[in-house]
DNA sequence: GTAAAATGTTAGCATAAACTAACAAAGAGG
DNA sequence: CCTCTTTGTTAGTTTATGCTAACATTTTAC
């Protein structure tokens, strides 16, 4: 069992989950990567299997040190991209984040790389972690907070 | 059947093949894209139904206008991607058209857009189809021939 | 012109990821 | 505290795309 696309982005959901809601639910998993329960079940499965997450049935889902820090560098990386389509190229949010998701699938660590110094570059940011957080949280590197436009 | 990322890119080889050797082979095409000939069979069967190519069973594969059509748009977005690649992120040939040919199925057709626009300005271009067409063929809009670095 | 090599095809397996239908468990209100 | 709703699970199907093994056809070389 390995880390595919789609577990990537349940795991990722289930972290932002974590940061607003009291308990992660499949629902709510589910209807945030608008796909079924059925589906989410099995990812919770192999997550577990991953050891990225503790979960029995009927119970809480919670993320282990690991699965916290990979769902970190996830958002981490479909950040830089959803930076770069939003700042650079100017694409709404709504479209930016949903290329970026299926972007940080296709490109190579090498792409990331040369991608994350030249956004750093032209927006001569200081910490790319800043100003582009997830969903309003506190940014886990300066704790400067997100301002949606 | 609808086509999908991997018909697109059997396509795209079948059009390239198509300009440099006599008859497109099964056995050429797995090569270049480094999978099995029972793959590319099966992927010839579903582009075949598409009404993209035409053939018979241990015929000639022929595009059809339509087909060839297809294969210019698949491989016009590519080449944007790759010339983001290679001209501004400075990322070497073989990365950047591994990454532009699986970043073409991730992105939007408005990221696509705003990306051309945004090469088009920072390169200065007159003619996107210029410079960085394929495999040293002739440019279909400009008749340029490409040279690699 | 036929035997060997190259090429193409078929059939069936595997995996990933979605789905529906049906059922099981938990929680909330009366 | 029991029923109804919500939530979660299981089982099995579908689709896309790769694979191997085995076989068929075509081409090439002598």
């Amino acid at each position: 069992m390995k880390l595919t696309h789609s577990l990537e982005e349940y795991l990722k959901t289930m972290y932002i989950l974590q940061n607003t809601e009291k308990h992660i639910r499949v629902t709510d998993i589910a209807k945030k990567l608008n796909i079924t329960k059925p589906s989410v079940n099995r990812g919770i499965k192999n997550l577990k299997e991953l050891e990225l997450i503790k979960y029995e049935v009927y119970g809480d889902i919670l993320l282990t040190e690991s699965g916290k820090k990979t769902a970190e560098q996830i958002i981490k990386k479909q950040d830089v991209l959803e930076l770069f389509l939003t700042q650079i190229l100017n694409l709404p949010k709504e479209i930016a984040q949903k290329d970026a998701a299926t972007m940080k699938n296709a490109i190579s660590n090498e792409t990331e790389l040369e991608l994350e110094k030249y956004i750093y570059k032209i927006l001569k940011l200081n910490n790319l972690n800043c100003g582009f957080n997830i969903e309003n949280q506190r940014c886990r590197n300066c704790a400067r907070i997100r301002k949606d436009k």
